[in-house]
DNA sequence: ATAATACTAAGGTCAATACCTAAGTATCTG
DNA sequence: CAGATACTTAGGTATTGACCTTAGTATTAT
């Protein structure tokens, strides 16, 4: 039940392409809020709201040293990540299943 | 962008429960509103709700005869949603090669 | 020491969500 | 045709989300 809100808030939190921009910079390395603010025409404390949203999902980690924080993609949830991955996969390939009866029925019928 | 909002729009109904479950039910074939809404403890015109947002992003599809709406998954978006599911899995699989690296460069440093 | 940098906190607006109840409208069933 | 069934419509509330501005604090650079 804690497992289904926190896939929750991760599909939640996938659902903003700002979020999920930062993610994909993160993909790439390392950074500073300033750096992973920089191609969003937003203000600074908006900007920080959606990293506190991926961090508290846990989709990122941030350390600070100094005035920088420094954030990257968190290693502890990939299970997770990957668990509902893995479900999502096999749910669409039900449903391909599903239709591929489906378009075979539509042709058996087609022609009694 | 239109594609953009496309995704935000499919990982946003993916991120409620009561939606997921109805994507779900449904991978097991077609059902009717109220088949769909037994499972779960809401006042009916607040689960059709649900069942709009789902049709909405083209998840599902519905038609009705005589006074029942059968909804069944919708085979249109599959591409689309493989889509986001492939980058997904892209996503992930950097972030663990960059898990990786990160790992053996720690390794090094541990004994320079 | 002063100024610039890199966030961080506080609080405010506005729209969207997720529920609800009450009252419809069709469609079937007896 | 009367009552039950299967939704639908209308409208209301409460919370959450995504922004904003303004004003901090802590660190580093000059």
């Amino acid at each position: 039940m804690a497992a289904v809100a926190e896939v929750d808030r991760v599909f939640r939190a996938l659902s903003d392409p700002t979020r999920r921009g930062v993610l994909e910079r993160l993909s790439r390395g390392p950074a500073s809020v300033t750096e992973l603010a920089r191609p969003f025409r937003m203000a600074l404390p908006s900007f920080t709201e959606h990293l506190a949203v991926l961090e508290e999902c846990r989709l990122v980690r941030s350390s600070k040293k100094g005035r920088v924080r420094t954030y990257r993609l968190a290693p502890g949830p990939l299970r997770a990540a990957e668990h509902w991955l893995a479900r999502q996969r096999d749910l669409w390939d039900r449903r391909l299943d599903q239709l591929d009866r489906y378009l075979a029925r539509m042709k058996k019928e087609e022609r009694p």
